[in-house]
DNA sequence: TGTTATT
């Protein structure tokens, strides 16, 4: 709760940062006073309270300079309406000028025209609102109440310890453990964070302040958003992507092709349900169905996601365009590559360099397509902030899930995903990181909403050679199951 | 062969 006040209020700071630089003329509200020199490092921020609408920073600091050098005063203004609402940050460059404003101020005088008497106190976010209950996770899942009290124990007083036990009473993992104060919460993440791994555990303790209601809230919303299906590309592609690129593909694999006369392709990809799906998106998003020439590269514009969630626009690509690199050389692609949308393998340490926020993917699209009377609808609807919407992991129905071995390094979810979009519906994508060097360990999986899909990956993708490598695809490994392959 | 879990 404490936190989230304060990051709304720093991004209120930024913003009017961000106004008050973009546009010099205008006459809008007075800068905050900002901060001129340094502070104390043991500074506090100062909450102020019952403070009259029509005093900016300029008329505040008057008031508050008596009791010493000011780093930064801030007006808190409402995001949207920047409406003054009343209060204020104050940090003194001394921690003693602080106590003295408090002192002096807090509860002690009244300002003209408020009914209540100023408040001057350490904001929420200095001390996080006396927190004193602590997640601890990366438990060992055999460990019990006990344990995790024997372990928290030294740091203090512990009024309450509880495992996380999923239905079947089984641990999660983690726990909650709450010390008598703040202080001994903190000497405690301060002691056990990160120290130890518990064995089976893997990766080593973490020991953190138990999120906030706020926040669980948060948490609880992000994960409703990852249910609905965001990534389903008939809700996030404006367009087929990939007719070359399926074209492209179909060159690859030669072996499965050469047997069939061609009619592969409509009923495996080209005219797939998938491709029926987005073309049927199209006409729901307003975009005009434009006719898609399969042999074109001009027709595989860059993958540029935006999730019809309700009040929400979730930019999930990144302006990545051709995907896969094709070492035979395909006409189509090579015109992507000239464009400079895809300089893989050629150069460049590496293919995250490539990756850019999706709203350059649509100052690509447009370099591209200088014609084109498409219009992404990210175009239309760039307003909200971009919410970058953690991917969950979700495995789909028995047969649609494919293990990925020997991806190329720099594959992370979203290249993975974009890979194998043009078979079907992908539910999810997951490369798998190696945890100490944050490195691909070069395989992960992909999930698609049903099994045909899954069949049609799988076959033109199943040895697809990138670079000196071969895709190996396969259906991922049953949980139980011993080996089967 | 889905890795971290928030009462």
């Amino acid at each position: 709760m404490a936190r989230l006040t304060e990051s709304e209020a720093r991004r209120q700071q930024q913003q009017q940062l961000l106004q008050s630089r973009a546009s010099p003329m205008s006459s809008g509200p007075e800068p905050p006073v900002q901060p001129d020199s340094m502070k104390d490092l043991d500074a506090i921020k100062l909450f102020v309270g019952q403070i009259p609408r029509n005093l900016e920073e300029k008329d505040l600091k008057p008031l508050f300079e008596q009791f010493g050098k000011i780093y930064e005063l801030t007006v808190l203004k409402d995001r949207y309406t920047g409406m003054h609402k009343g209060c204020a940050f104050l940090t003194y460059c001394a921690r003693d000028s602080a106590i003295k404003a408090q002192t002096a101020l807090h509860e002690q005088k009244t300002l003209p025209g408020m009914a209540r008497p100023i408040q001057v106190k350490p904001a929420d976010s200095e001390s996080r609102g006396g927190d004193r209950k602590l997640f601890v996770g990366m438990l060992n899942k055999q460990q019990s109440e006990e344990d995790v009290l024997r372990l928290f124990q030294p740091f203090g007083v512990i009024d309450e310890c509880t495992v996380l036990r999923g239905p079947d009473g089984n641990s999660k993992g983690c726990a909650f453990v709450k010390f008598s104060s703040h202080t001994e919460a903190q000497a405690a993440i301060h002691a056990l964070h990160g120290s130890q791994t518990m064995p089976g555990a893997s990766s080593s303790l973490v020991v953190k302040f138990a999120d906030t209601d706020k926040e669980r809230t948060l948490r609880r919303m992000q994960q409703m958003v990852g249910q609905l299906g965001i990534f389903t590309p008939s809700l996030t592609l404006p367009f087929s992507p990939y007719s070359a690129y399926a074209q492209a593909l179909m060159q690859q694999q030669t072996t499965v092709l050469s047997t069939s006369h061609g009619s592969y392709l409509s009923p495996g990809v080209a005219f797939s349900p998938c491709h029926i799906q987005q073309i049927g998106a199209v006409s729901l998003n307003g975009i005009p169905a434009t006719p898609i020439a399969p042999a074109s590269g001009l027709h595989s514009p860059p993958l540029l996601g935006t999730a019809a969630v309700p009040g929400l626009v979730t930019p999930i690509t990144n302006g990545f365009a051709g995907v896969v690199p094709f070492p035979g050389g395909h006409p189509a692609l090579e015109t992507v590559y000239a464009n400079g949308l895809v300089p893989y393998p050629a150069q460049s340490p590496s293919m995250a360099e490539t990756l850019h926020p999706a709203f350059s993917g649509v100052q690509q699209y447009t370099a591209m397509y200088p014609t084109a009377a498409i219009t992404p609808i990210a175009h239309s609807v760039p307003q909200p902030p971009p919410i970058i919407q953690q991917q969950q992991q979700r495995e789909g129905p028995e047969g649609c899930n494919l293990f990925i071995y020997h991806l190329p390094q720099e594959f992370g979810d979203s290249e993975l995903m974009q890979m194998f979009l043009p078979f079907g519906n992908i539910i999810s994508s997951k490369v798998f990181m190696d945890r100490a060097t944050n490195q691909s360990k070069c395989f992960g999986f992909v999930s698609f909403d049903n099994p045909s899909s899954a069949q049609t990956a799988i076959q033109a993708m199943n040895g697809f050679q990138i670079g000196m490598k071969r895709l190996k695809v396969q259906l991922k490994r049953p949980k139980d199951a011993s080996h089967p392959y």
